[in-house]
DNA sequence: ATGAAAGCGCTAACAA
DNA sequence: TTGTTAGCGCTTTCAT
């Protein structure tokens, strides 16, 4: 068996609780007493065991992180900001992929309270009824990270999409001076209807007579971009413009537009989503919205530990800037 | 407070033991007594604490898995195939990057064996002494996934660095008919050395007089690749085809050959190592060596509950297969 | 098929 | 400054 802290008192001649005074960094120790124990907690090799001390002190010292996909790249960089201020707040995290699905995402919810987590980073699709009455049968702090909640019950950390697609839209506007074409993703992600609302709302405020046919919705994905294009360049109305919904769909529709013989930006200009790695590394350089993504995982798990601490916090729902950066894809 | 086994037990009018072997599924219930348990369970909303179940039984059905970087797309896709296997066989992740600093390696092995994990993935650099004495301190199994371990005392998962490096390499000879260049990654891992040894086997083979001017080590980032390239392009002896040691460096020095006013593959061939997702967001797509980053991921973990499960393990190193895609930046 | 009871290793009053 | 002790919520013998 391994050492106990039971062990570390017999040895050491004080008690468990001495022990467990040192261990926690208790003040109210004796330096000479502290020493002793310190040293053969050395000796004996002892380990603290979290899980013990999980059920006594109802602490875990872990929070869950729900994602729809780790190896997405967008997700996988939210990740790290959440993981490195975790750390730096002596937590660890319990991370499961729900692939945007529902019952998946209810589930980890569930399993993550059974592990007794002290607060959960939830990244996903909508929040629904369901999900809060989920969140509900616990009482630990839950923060939404680049995730809509309708209802603004749960506290997030966001951009304006609806503001940045506008911006985007209008930047198009100015230099084609006729509707851009917009390329929905297909996840079942708010922040794709904020990102359509906000390029309608562009054409509207230019009182552009919007032609259905340059809107297209495919598959979040590189093969998702250049599919779009093909639909696209089928049809009559040829864009001169391209507002997509993600910079990987947007590399994939460069590609698909130069394969068409269609030089980018002269013949059509490019616009992407997200301003994730990949933006550089396509020629040209694709024009796009910044979008925090580290910070944005960085506030949330600042703001869930605050939650956790019980600290006074004065804005639930923030909101981080947002700017596009221009690069070759457009004029 | 939250409704525990006992009130489930009080309520039902069993004892805990009963409601214990419900919740656990043991068959030896009476099915009357097991639907009344169940429906009490249901109105009272109970939920089973994880954590005392864990102090309890000695098992958290949680399992540690310590990562370089998440936001690393080669990682992140690992991480996905160890998350799959892990939920398939009702394990949670405790996952923490490490940065490939061995000081943070150990520190993070202690943390997750304090939470007492029932095992540990681990993927990073160098294992060294340390590192295995480290993972000794407890008796929980630990498999090494995409990661060297010279000493060959943990079981690991990985392709065959070296082989693979060598037969790329001989892809380009047999194509250029001289000594391609070689752009190292920078990390501190042990591929890194094992993919320099089949090249340079390579060319040994061949009877070629090495040229060091050739063999190049950047960052292993896109920007690395870029600034190798140029680096190479101020010598004297320009190379006909370039050996990279990642995917994402390979597009950059696919992009910088390309902004120097040389063509890819007609100038210059460009050989990729990996596969990930960013070979093909380049044109001309990348010709690479497939590592199976996901499979690599899934068997480790697959690997983990066989030893957790104290099940028969014939091959501890397992080799999982390689093979050359070739693509459009090689002739 | 069911129950009683002894831990699992620790924290946190409370007492001294 | 230190020790005693009662849990935390569950699993797991051992009886019955």
């Amino acid at each position: 068996m391994s050492v106990t802290i039971y062990d570390v008192a017999r040895e050491a001649n004080v008690s468990m609780a001495t022990v467990s005074r040192v261990v926690n960094g208790n003040p109210n120790v004796k330096p000479t007493t502290r020493k002793k124990v310190l040293d053969t907690i050395e000796r004996l090799g002892y380990r603290p065991n979290a899980v013990a001390r999980g059920l006594a002190s109802k602490k875990t010292t872990t929070v869950g992180a729900i994602i729809p996909d780790i190896s997405s790249i967008f997700f996988s960089e939210l990740t790290r900001g959440i993981e490195d201020i975790a750390t730096m707040y002596k937590y660890n995290i319990i991370l499961s992929n729900s692939d945007q699905n529902k019952e998946k995402e209810l589930r980890l919810i569930d399993t993550m309270l059974e592990k007794q987590v002290d607060g959960i980073v939830f990244m996903g699709g909508k929040i629904t009824e369901d999900h809060i009455k989920q969140f509900k049968t616990a009482n630990v702090p839950v923060v939404l990270a680049a995730t809509q909640d309708e209802t603004k019950t749960l506290p997030s950390i966001n951009i304006d999409y609806r503001q940045a697609a506008y911006e985007a839209t209008n930047y198009l506007l100015n230099s084609i001076e006729e509707q851009p074409a917009f390329i929905k993703g297909n996840d079942y992600v708010q922040s794709n209807g904020l990102k359509f609302e906000g390029y309608m709302q562009a054409l509207r405020d230019a009182s552009i007579d919007v032609d259905e046919s340059l809107i297209i919705e495919e598959e979040t994905t590189y093969n998702g971009g250049i599919s779009a294009v093909n639909k696209l360049l089928e049809q009559e109305k040829k864009p001169k413009g391209i507002f997509v919904a993600t910079d990987e769909m947007a590399v994939g529709v460069i590609h698909s537009l130069q394969d068409g013989g269609l030089r980018v930006p002269e013949d059509v200009e490019v616009f992407g989503f997200n301003n994730t790695r990949v933006s550089l590394m396509v020629r040209p350089t694709l024009t796009t919205i910044v979008q925090p993504m580290y910070d944005i995982g960085a506030v949330a798990m600042r703001l869930l530990t605050k939650f956790m601490n019980k600290e006074e916090v004065d804005e639930q729902t923030v909101i981080l800037p947002h700017r596009i950066l221009t690069r070759d894809s457009t004029k």
